[in-house]
DNA sequence: TTGTAAGCGTTATCAC
DNA sequence: GTGATAACGCTTACAA
């Protein structure tokens, strides 16, 4: 690989010059020396080093990005996937390149630390952020740059951008309340989760705005699993049948299929009998049975705006916004429709 | 940051010596130097510069591994998703490091281009590997490293890995057979592909093996959706009753759900009236009505196959094996049973 | 056994 | 305007 040298020998000047016109110091060179230089360039095949230049600049332009936990068959997380390989083309925009990493699920600060301590990331961004994230606490307390996609429980700050659950949540309800369903429930997660108590408040906004009752039991909570779909159905059809619900709202596609699947054994369907939303447009969503309406999280601009905030971070740009929420959009499939007889 | 140097005052010995004991040259340094060097090292809390070293050693530590192109929501990769992870685990168990980088569908080699000659990366990782792919007559002409995930139909050489599609679908076959099938298809892609010529194979090896006679319109090509499954089913339902096949192997679990959701339609009980197996074992898989049965890959064990190889290859070890076939393995659910009224 | 010093390929501060 | 030259933090001949 021709060096910074060759190029200098090449069109008969120094090697400052070179760096010079690589670094387009506009009034620092002639136009014409600047133009044997670009020829010399040109002529050898000559591209800078970037181990050097980093060395120099002590940066790395790389971005750190743990590959959230090992992906189980049942629960790989299609919006992860997707968000990745914005996040990689976002970077790429910014000149960063993506730096992606595994670590223990129980210990991932090890890990971080190395990588900080060796240098070799210049910032991290954190997905599948929890309550109480102690990578959140380790990195605030290294004071070293990173953004996280997802807000948590942290008396302190840090940035961050997410997707407004509650905002998506509470369309996705409108939209039941406008085709007419009144009793309307919701299969959730846990209280300790975070964007799981997002997509709650959205639901009780909805039923508040439309002055429609609450009943604590329209919200049962549990795993993020097929199986907590379907005990959450199963529990609601234990209910005289005035008072079952006729749509249900599931905290995530993959719950929402619990649900489906449980509604068809007991002789429902989905789409006619019982209304069914989901979140997050998981690759499979469309070719369900009806085909599953769904929140779908904007991806690509939530890279972008993550990439753009880590930018700012790493600047320590003092002005610069910290949170930022972006709404998902209701994709309107077939399960779905008008409650009967009602 | 404290540096090489920090360590050398502090310990009151020469940048040499720290550097010895740091890449443990044993003989060279006296046992009692050397503890002092180590002390010294964590009392200040010092970790090498891997940029630095990076420089000296001209080489990145980095293995490049392009995103498969723009993940689409319907049909987004199970299977890359998971290689990813396993491949970046497997890299950093041999000290490296995964550059992850997204690219142009239609032009990928500027890009790998400029990954060789800022001299970013020390090999690639390629997957998604077509027949003739440009990234491999690129990648070969340039003599640099690389390994690729998935075979291709090229004169040159190249080393890879792939998961053994022919032995895979030969032992679904057989099973199906095992379970008294005798007029069975397949759902294909097109000619062209590779990874579906082997897998067609394997389907007809297993045909051959139990003496059943071959139909050629038992085998409908398609393209990876599936609306392909839904296709390759209606057409199989014109037939006489007596003719139209019992079971069917799709190419993969998208189109698999085509042919399930197609039977649906059609008042065809999966798992009873028509035996189904995918391939993949995508996330939803195993939440289908009825659970589908299919061939899952071993991604684990590819990745690490592929990381020792690639070591090879940048090590230059002429004696080192080129290809790896890994067969992946049937997961029985309920998508299949034994043929009615045979 | 340890230290001195050259050099990896850059950038940037000085002189000229 | 241009060119020496000193860093950046490390590894490794070569000397001592």
């Amino acid at each position: 690989m021709p060096t910074i040298k060759d190029v200098a020998r090449e069109a008969g000047v120094s090697i400052a010059t070179v760096s010079y016109v690589l670094n387009n110091k506009q009034s620092l060179v002639s136009s014409q020396t600047r133009q044997q230089v670009l020829e010399a360039i040109e002529r050898i095949g000559y591209t800078p080093n970037i181990t050097a230049r980093n060395l120099k600049s002590s940066q790395t332009r790389l971005i750190g990005y743990a590959w959230h936990e090992i992906p189980r068959h049942d629960q790989a997380n299609s919006v992860l996937d997707r968000f990745t390989y914005f996040l990689a083309q976002a970077a790429e925009a910014a000149g960063y390149h993506l730096l992606t990493f595994t670590h223990p699920i129980d210990d991932p600060n090890p890990v971080y630390n190395e990588l900080i301590r060796t240098q070799r990331v210049d910032a991290f961004v954190l997905a599948g952020t929890v309550s109480d994230d102690q990578r959140i606490r380790f990195l605030l307390k290294a004071d070293f740059p990173f953004i996280s996609f997802g807000r948590a429980h942290l008396n302190q700050d840090f940035p961050w951008v997410d997707t407004d659950g509650e905002t998506g949540v509470r369309e996705a309800v409108e939209y039941l309340i406008s085709l007419g369903h009144r009793r309307i429930a919701m299969a959730a997660w846990p209280e300790e989760s975070i964007s799981g108590g997002f997509r709650v408040a959205g639901y009780m906004d909805a039923l508040t705005a439309a002055s429609l009752p609450f009943r604590p039991d329209y919200i049962i909570r549990g795993e993020h699993s097929e199986q907590a779909g379907r005990e959450a159905l199963a529990y609601w059809l234990t209910l005289p049948p005035e008072e079952q619900p006729t749509a249900v709202v599931a905290i995530t596609d993959l719950v929402a299929v619990g649900v489906m699947n449980a509604a068809r054994e007991h002789g429902l369907v989905v789409g006619r009998d019982l209304s069914v939303i989901g979140f997050d447009d998981a690759p499979m969503a469309q070719y369900l049975q009806p085909g599953l309406t769904t929140l779908r999280q904007a991806i690509p601009e939530t890279g972008q705006a993550l990439i753009a905030m880590l930018e700012n971070v790493i600047n320590k740009d003092p002005l610069a916004k910290q949170h930022i929420l972006i709404p998902p959009s209701l994709i309107i499939r077939d399960s779905c429709a008008p409650p009967l007889n009602d």
